[in-house]
DNA sequence: CCCCAGGATTGCT
DNA sequence: AGCAATCATGGG
């Protein structure tokens, strides 16, 4: 692991702790999160979320048999809403269709597989296998490009060559991976209010 | 009143 | 290939 990413990992958990990132909740409501959250202050997905759990309709099959007027409402807070009503049902199809084969795929394959839904980005795709499938992809975003500038870690263009930057120079290890990322939106976060 | 949030797509050049 | 417009709510 190169020493620069490890020592700035314990200065990041040292400062803010664990952050625990989508911990004790079902996958596919990750995976909700993780559409739900594109351009949106988290804050605004919880309030969907419980919306969505507390009409029962946080489950693949709710979601797919709801109608879109239904749906929109109840994740209105998250804005964008006619938007992501149409992306979590497509993604919602992918993730009923991939759960009995996504343990016989290799990583990459399974990322093309969610790259080819409409209104997966690479960046949501990523959440996704990291965090609800637990898969060794390092998941990028405006913070992390941010992060690597600030500290002069690396620069580049392309999400993937910054994806491969961190894979390639820490331990493939998901909790790992899990941790970084939520610590360099912590770290994002708290940089903005000074 | 402004700007931004745990983005992605489309269309124009 | 790059870049702006678009989608839309809630908080600072």
């Amino acid at each position: 692991m190169q020493k620069r990413l490890k020592d700035l990992y314990l200065e990041l958990l040292a400062a803010y702790g664990h952050q625990g990132w989508w911990p004790a909740i079902s996958p596919y409501e990750v995976m909700v999160g993780a559409v739900l959250t594109q351009n949106t202050n988290w804050k605004n997905v919880e309030k969907a979320i419980a919306n969505l759990k507390a009409a029962d309709c946080l489950h693949p099959s709710a979601v797919l048999a709801a109608r879109n007027a239904r749906l929109e409402a109840l994740i209105r807070p998250t804005g964008f809403y006619r938007q992501k009503a149409e992306r979590l049902k497509c993604a919602t199809e992918t993730w009923t269709q991939m759960s009995a084969r996504k343990s016989k795929m290799d990583t990459m394959a399974l990322r093309a597989r969610w790259l080819a839904v409409k209104g997966i980005g690479k960046e949501t795709a990523d959440s996704i296998l990291l965090y609800a499938y637990g898969r060794p992809v390092f998941v990028v975003d405006a913070y992390t490009r941010l992060f690597c500038s600030h500290h002069g870690l690396f620069e580049a263009k392309e999400y993937d060559e910054y994806r491969r930057f961190f894979e390639s120079n820490i331990p493939g290890c998901v909790p790992l991976f899990k941790e970084y990322h939520a610590l360099i939106v912590q770290w994002a976060k708290q940089k903005r209010k000074k």
